[in-house]
DNA sequence: CGTAGACCCTGCGCGC
DNA sequence: TGCGCGCAGGGTCTAC
């Protein structure tokens, strides 16, 4: 579900009403995720004030402050494809209240704030990942240690985000067609299967172009191409195909912007004459103008 | 070493 | 109405 702007937006949507809040408990209703959840280590983290939300890659990072002499954890959680988070007010029922051992179906995990009020992750599938890390040892991290460029600009740590150089040398001496490449964490971030197909088709790129077949300058279109696409889907909210809600349950807009995702047999939207195709690469669908991506 | 494919899991929409 | 099938926005592991 998720890919980086829809992370984003939740990010954003979910800082005014965590920050500055405390984790008074925690329950972990069931445990199998994508990973097991650590109770403990979870239950560990009660009382802990939340400091901050930050997103790297499509994590979604809580910082806790440290207490005493411990160092400060972050929560970490991953929507996988199907995976929401929520904020509820206090005493606003989600059904679960009364009964606490059962809550609506596929609420995996309820983190009670001392506000009163309760974040709540749910996810039917259940790829997601709720992990916690001593926030020094973040980048170290397994989740973290391999991951490429961030793709958008940031000034927190400065980086300029991804470009056509980044691109360029990520794909030395690799093979493999492009939208599997800009699909690779370990190159850029963030970008999964729609926003893959979104870019390709901004920049012109035929998604089953090899790598090794890119000239430096079509590399700069799609860096451009990839920034100006993620960028667009924040501001509009994200994309909302069935599921993706932010922290307050709202929408995303994003996908009537679509360009070719999801858009199989309907004209190309550039050209207006051929119809979008849909081919299967590396078992994922993608979608393309046959006469404007080369 | 890199790349391709299978796999984890549940729900939904479609064709019959 | 019911059933089976294919498909779904994630990442990781294995086999080549």
């Amino acid at each position: 579900m998720p890919e980086l702007p829809e992370v984003e937006v939740l990010r954003r949507s979910l800082e005014p009403w965590l920050v500055g809040d405390r984790l008074a408990a925690v329950t972990v209703r069931e445990p199998r995720l994508r990973e097991s959840v650590d109770r403990e280590a979870l239950r560990a983290l009660a009382g802990l004030p939340i400091t901050a939300l930050e997103r790297r890659a499509k994590y979604l990072l809580i910082h806790l402050e440290g207490a005493g002499e411990r160092a400060g954890h972050t929560l970490v959680v991953h929507l996988g494809m199907s995976g929401s988070l929520t904020v509820t007010e206090a005493g606003e029922a989600a059904g679960d209240e009364a009964g606490a051992a059962a809550g609506p179906k596929h609420e995996h995990v309820v983190f009670a704030l001392a506000s009163g009020r309760r974040l709540r992750f749910r996810d039917p599938r259940r790829f997601g990942l709720v992990f916690t890390v001593p926030t020094e040892r973040l980048p170290d991290d397994r989740h973290f240690a391999h991951l490429g460029v961030e793709p958008l600009a940031t000034s927190d740590p400065p980086g300029e985000g991804v470009t056509g150089a980044v691109l360029e040398a990520a794909a030395e001496g690799r093979r493999g067609p492009v939208k599997t490449f800009l699909m690779d964490a370990r190159v850029v971030v963030g970008v999964g299967n729609i926003y893959a197909s979104e870019a390709l088709f901004r920049a012109g790129i035929h998604p089953g172009r090899s790598v090794a077949r890119i000239a430096t300058r079509r590399w700069q279109r799609l860096a451009e191409a990839v920034r100006a696409v993620l960028q667009e889907a924040i501001t509009q909210g994200g994309t909302t195909l069935a599921d993706f809600f932010d922290g307050e349950g709202r929408r995303g807009y994003f996908q009537v912007s679509l360009s070719v995702y999801g858009r199989e047999g309907e004209p190309c939207p550039r050209c207006g004459s051929r119809p979008i195709r849909k081919i299967v690469q590396a078992n994922r669908s993608t979608f393309y103008c046959p006469g404007c991506q080369r």
